[in-house]
RNA sequence: GGGCCAUUAGCUCAGCCGGUUAGAGCGCAGUCCUGAUAAGACUGAGGUCUCUGGUUCGAAUCCAGAAUGGCCCA
């Protein structure tokens, strides 16, 4: 027997007596595990294995009850929280007296519920789902922290319009996380939840249902009934919201949620435009505007914003202006201009169908402008910097004009609407629009000159339409244009030969009229970026009209000073994104001529034009002209509000409210007040949560949410009516999930992954899990079955394995926490000084928002857990004799079982609930009921270690070496070696190492591991400069001296170095200067990495040999063991027949053998009938073997 | 046209306050280990660290420019 396995050998054999004593508990426990296996996995190879090698006999006895026959009941182990929370049902919560069975397996030693490692994570979490439910643990988890330790989350309302997808899962998962977190460092986190209900997605959606085309066959169809459905759609999809929600363990409470069209939430919205009103923030304004011509309203910026489309085709046409006769100019014309042939201005447009709607050409008046001569004799005008780009390089250019020259000049007009019944109007000097009287004269045609002309693309020259760009409206105001509007709110023309059409149709009639006149110079197509509406994917127009705005702008330098009292995560949002917004802020256009909204609460008197601002009901019902009509009121929207007519206070006429309603965006931005219905109510709460802790939505809520919210929190406070100017301190800005081509998901592109589809497959931890831990959680990510799946596999099985490991051995030994201290090994100490880290590391980055790394840093931990700490470790569970040792471990290994599920709670909340459960709740009878009912776990700094963590580390990292020196011999690890030698880099490295060699030693079945600092006699060298440390002493000099070192011998080198006395191109070495590398000398295969070397004995001696055919015995055994289906602990007797080396290998090492694989008796001989049978080569000798169960006593 | 972010192995991601031979997981090939593990280890194949310049003794890392992609703005 090789030196060190006697004892070994002796602990097994007792290990095998000590678990027969466990009795019959533990073969329900473990026994029970082995048959689910096979009932849950259907017919297995091992069945069939079995079968043959046993025989006929092999239908009866022993093996037949083991397999799952009708000896024993079956277990319901696959419902062991079911059958927990089952008892938990019937007693009190606060009363947790053990039942009469956990008493009874409390005596049998059975402390904990078997698990198995085959687990269905969607079905654990439907039951702890039912757990949470029936101990409303979530109320329960927000009530039982203090009130003075307010911890403020604002729920971004989801809009209630479609059906929740897997982009809104990531959200919720992130929104979750932090206050489950805060809330187990004491805080008190209520999640009230919130639907966001109004605005166009859901008036488009009961439009669609209803096959409505228009808004006026939405006026025929009668408001009312329009508002009733889109009321009714809002409630139908909300109750998917809420299954998903719950579902995926996202805790906020759904009970008693704001919804933004209910009348007191309505309310604080008047309330809040009431108060921006009286001081001057709200305006109406004539403004060109972006136009949706299919919804049949105003589109505001954040919305506009939305919709881009990039590589949208459209005509690119240049179109000749011509210039009138001399005679009907305002002044003589240039030089240049002058003769009998035409004068064009050609100008570039790719929007054909505002051509009607010209009223002037617009120029640059410095710039310089080339007139060519074209085909025909003809001319035009265009910019010099972009002739040869509009007219080619070939036509001659016959002069040069300055802009200037062309200012005031008159040209004849493509169209003339005023001609087609359209209202000829110009700008009054207040800025507003108005028909012009009956004898008055139009303001004529003309070049303008305007800043906004580009020398970069075009011609230089600017078609410019007032009714429709925004710069031309500009243009039109202030230099007193002409305004003719051709096109409707439909986007239809009004009149000329295309009356009716839809513009965009128009545009390529348009262009053969033109071509027909020979006034189209070019004509193709473009693709650049166009503005689309963001729910109908209707192109845009900008069209000039009323609308009411809200004037942000006065408060821009409040809005960029709060911002920097926000957190953003990522960090770069809050001065790139946001900030840039901010700082290019322009008004908010608030007014939308549509139904289903907040009704924009201003009145406007049809006598004197009063408008006036109503901010609650009380105020409308005081100012009605019918004060019944508002009793009489259960909603305030459109249409029962539109018939409620006031009193004007001025001249006593009726003033009827101006029909709009409010952008939906506001309604979101409101609900920091409006969730309260402030100030109405609850006016202390409401100072109590605001502003918000936390907020968290995805990076396009930029400008939606998180630019409506800390909107209206800036305008409120330069108000006075609201204590601060932000509405949140800190703020996570999710990166979207993109389809499997890289697009990002959302409903209105109905690409959006079912999530449903990916919860049952994988449940909600394993996809919150990859959520949080796949991407940082500002960028983006893709999302697919596969990632989710591996993640799951990586981490959650990992996890759940050492728990059913931890699970089965305390079973069998009876472990409890309770149990006296053990003496840790250096084992425990490590890991649990990892441990020490890993709560450290997790709480700093859960405080930085940041459940990525957190999450990462809990998978790594698991991994060295399971890989190294239980694989190294699992002996000494098996050991029977109850001494220091193995207490040790259990209390280990359950520690950071109990602590990791504390770590991971806030992530994955249904698997560490599963644990907590059991390891603590089952055992503890005091502990809190619930995972999430407990405290964050403090960090132990007396069992933090760091010397030991770089010690073990580099354990792992010599035994990777050995492993890598065994593979490179071809030598298996079951063969032992006789010696190892280790170089490291460091005396100090060298020491370290030494407390925890016997890993090593062990992990690498290598009889000595010698840690050498002359390795001479093994070796040769290799000597290389150690550049970060003489690179910022040497400098310049550091190439000489690389190269007068590589030019040394290196053993010499190596000698003098240790001397202190090498000296290289003037240049005095020290020794922690220069690396040494080694190379490897027969005998020894070596192995090295990053300054490490390992090299192994490849000497096989007979004694090291039969030692390691012993051990291919024994592995060959317990595959027969585990094929026959016995359990781990059921004792055998084995039989043996082999010869050669074999043979000699056991009968020297039986005893160790029989030890290890549970066997009473060890025999050479022939097995009996009803034996399984195994029959293998081993080092090129046959061995056959058979082993039977023998039957407990017990 | 402007801004922000990204670009590292076939895929998903680390690394990045400059340092020697750039890593992990998945996938692939082979070998091994294993009575907790549907796991694990080792080896191999697979990288011009997007490109071009610059700074530096030294650049995946810092700087400038470009390209590509995503998001946002105009």
């Amino acid at each position: 027997m090789g030196p060190g396995r006697p004892a070994a050998a002796c602990r097994r054999l007792v290990a095998g007596g000590d678990r027969a004593r466990a009795g019959a508990a533990r073969r329900r426990a473990v026994g029970g595990l082995r048959r689910g296996r096979v009932q849950r996995g259907g017919h297995r190879p091992g069945d069939d294995r079995r079968g043959r090698a046993g025989g006929p006999g092999a239908g009866g006895g022993p093996l037949h009850d083991a397999a799952g026959g009708p000896a024993r009941p079956r277990l319901r182990r696959w419902r062991w929280v079911g059958a927990r929370l089952g008892r938990g049902r019937r007693r009190p919560a606060s009363a947790p007296a053990p039942s009469r069975l956990e008493r009874n397996e409390r005596e049998q030693g059975m402390s904990f519920e078997a698990v198995s490692s085959r687990v269905d994570f969607p079905d654990l979490e439907r039951r702890i789902l039912d757990f949470w439910r029936e101990h409303d643990v979530f109320r329960r988890s927000v009530e039982q922290r203090p009130e003075a330790e307010l911890y403020v989350f604002y729920e971004g309302p989801p809009t209630a319009n479609g059906r929740p997808g897997i982009h809104h899962v990531l959200a919720r998962a992130f929104k979750d996380a932090i206050p489950r977190y805060q809330t187990m460092r004491g805080k008190r986190v209520p999640r009230k939840g919130g639907w966001d209900t109004h605005g166009l997605p859901v008036e488009l959606e009961i439009e669609r249902e209803l096959g409505f085309r228009s808004k006026s066959d939405i006026e025929a169809f009668g408001i009312e009934e329009f508002n009733r459905l889109c009321r009714e759609s809002v409630m139908r999809y909300v109750e998917e919201w809420e299954r998903m929600t719950e579902r995926i363990g996202f805790w906020i409470d759904m009970d008693d949620p704001y919804i933004t069209y209910e009348n007191r939430y309505i309310e604080t919205a008047w309330w809040i435009l009431r108060t921006l009103w009286d001081h001057g923030l709200i305006y109406e304004s004539y403004k060109s505007v972006p136009h949706c011509p299919r919804c049949g309203t105003t589109l505001s910026d954040h919305e506009v914003a939305q919709g881009y489309r990039e590589d949208t085709p459209d005509p690119s046409v240049h179109v000749k202006f011509a210039l009138l006769p001399a005679g009907e100019q305002p002044r003589p014309l240039p030089a240049a201009l002058r003769g009998d042939a035409r004068v064009c201005l050609l100008a570039w447009t790719t929007t054909p169908w505002t051509l009607p709607g010209n009223t002037a050409l617009a120029v640059q008046r410095p710039a310089d402008y080339a007139v060519v001569e074209v085909a025909g004799g003809e001319r035009l005008v265009v910019a010099e910097a972009l002739r040869e780009a509009a007219v080619g390089p070939e036509a001659p250019v016959v002069a040069h004009v300055q802009g200037a020259d062309l200012v005031d000049l008159r040209y004849a007009p493509l169209y003339d609407p005023t001609e087609w019944g359209v209202a000829a109007m110009r700008f009054a000097p207040d800025g507003r629009l108005t028909s012009l009287q009956p004898g008055e004269r139009a303001p004529a045609r003309r070049v303008i000159a305007a800043e906004f002309v580009s020398l970069e693309d075009g011609t230089g020259i600017v078609h410019v339409a007032p009714a429709f760009g925004g710069e031309d409206f500009e243009a039109g105001r202030t230099q007193d244009l002409l305004f003719t509007q051709p096109v409707d709110l439909r986007g239809n023309m009004t009149g000329g030969p295309w009356a009716g059409r839809f513009v965009k149709d128009a545009d390529a009639e348009v262009l053969d009229d033109l071509r027909a006149r020979g006034l189209l110079w070019r004509a193709g197509t473009i693709r650049h970026t166009y503005p689309f509406c963001w729910r109908c994917q209707t192109p845009l127009l900008y069209y000039a009209k009323p609308s009411w705005y809200v004037r942000t702008t006065a408060v821009k330098e409040s809005l960029l000073a709060n911002n920097e009292r926000v957190n953003w995560y990522p960090e770069h949002i809050k001065h790139g994104r946001f900030g840039d917004w901010l700082a290019n802020n322009v008004d908010w256009a608030l007014s939308r001529e549509r139904y289903w909204g907040t009704p924009l609460p201003i009145w406007q008197c049809g006598s004197c034009d009063t408008q006036r601002c109503v901010g609650s009901v009380a105020e409308l019902r005081t100012l009605a002209a019918d004060p019944t009509q508002v009793d009489a009121l259960t909603d305030l929207h459109r249409p029962y509000i539109d018939v409620v007519e006031l009193r004007c206070p001025r001249c006593g006429g009726l003033a009827r409210r101006v029909l709009d309603v409010i952008d939906c965006w506001f309604d979101s931005g409101a609900m920091p007040y409006a969730q309260w219905h402030y100030p109405f109510e609850n006016q202390e709460t409401f100072q109590r949560r605001f502003p918000a802790d936390f907020i968290c939505e995805a990076v396009d809520q930029t400008r939606g949410w998180f630019y409506t919210l800390h909107a209206e929190a800036t305008l409120l406070n330069a108000c006075e009516a609201v204590p601060a100017g932000h509405a949140f301190r800190n703020v996570i800005c999710l990166g979207h999930i993109l389809d499997a081509r890289g697009e990002k998901m959302s409903t209105s592109r109905r690409n959006a992954v079912d999530p449903w589809e990916v919860l049952d497959e994988h449940g909600a931890d394993g996809v919150r899990w990859y959520l949080y831990t796949a991407t940082p959680a500002g960028t983006p990510r893709r999302f697919s079955h596969d990632l989710v799946r591996e993640s799951v596999r990586r981490f959650l099985l990992t996890l759940w394995n050492s728990y059913v490991f931890f699970v089965t051995y305390a079973n069998i030994d009876g472990y409890s926490p309770d149990w006296p201290d053990g003496r840790l090994a250096e084992i425990d100490r490590w890991i649990l000084a990892e441990l020490q880290l890993l709560v450290q590391r997790v709480t700093a980055e859960m405080d930085a928002y940041n459940p990525t790394d957190a999450g990462r840093a809990i998978q790594d931990f698991v991994d060295d857990l399971s890989n190294w700490y239980v694989r190294r470790s699992r002996r000494r569970f098996w050991k029977s004799e109850d001494d220091d040792d193995k207490r040790a471990a259990f209390h280990t290994l359950y520690r950071c079982l109990v602590t990791v599920s504390l770590l991971c709670a806030p992530l994955i909340p249904f698997t560490s609930e599963a644990l907590w459960q059991n390891l603590v709740r089952r055992v503890q009878p005091r502990a809190a009921e619930s995972v999430h009912l407990a405290d964050w776990p403090p960090a132990d700094p007396t069992l933090l270690d760091e010397r030991l963590i770089a010690d073990t580390r580099l354990a792992m990292r010599i035994a990777s070496l050995g492993r890598a020196a065994r593979q490179r011999a071809g030598i298996r690890v079951r063969q032992p070696l006789a010696r190892m030698l280790v170089r490291l880099r460091s005396p100090a490295e060298a020491e370290g190492l030494q407390r925890v060699l016997d890993q090593v030693s062990d992990e690498l079945n290598v009889r000595e591991v010698k840690v050498v600092e002359d390795e001479s006699p093994y070796v040769s060298y290799r000597v290389r400069l150690d550049l970060k440390k003489l690179g910022p002493r040497l400098g310049r000099e550091l190439p000489a001296v690389q190269r007068e070192l590589a030019a040394l011998d290196p053993a010499e080198a190596v000698r003098r170095l240790r001397a202190g006395r090498l000296e290289i191109a003037g240049q005095q070495l020290a020794a922690d200067e220069v690396l040494v590398d080694l190379e490897p000398r027969p005998g020894w295969s070596p192995a090295s990495e990053g300054g490490y070397f390992a090299a192994v004995a490849t000497e096989v001696t007979p004694d090291l040999l039969e030692e390691g055919l012993a051990r291919e015995v024994t592995f060959r055994l317990q595959n027969l063991r585990k094929d026959a289906g016995f359990d781990v602990a059921d004792r055998i007797d084995t039989w043996w027949e082999a010869d050669g080396a074999v043979a000699r290998a056991l009968e020297r090492h039986g005893a160790w053998v029989a030890a290890e694989t549970l066997s009473r008796h060890f025999e050479r001989g022939m097995p009996p009938d009803g034996a399984t049978l195994g029959e293998w080569t081993v080092d090129g000798q046959a061995v056959r073997a058979g082993v039977r169960r023998v039957m407990a006593s017990a």
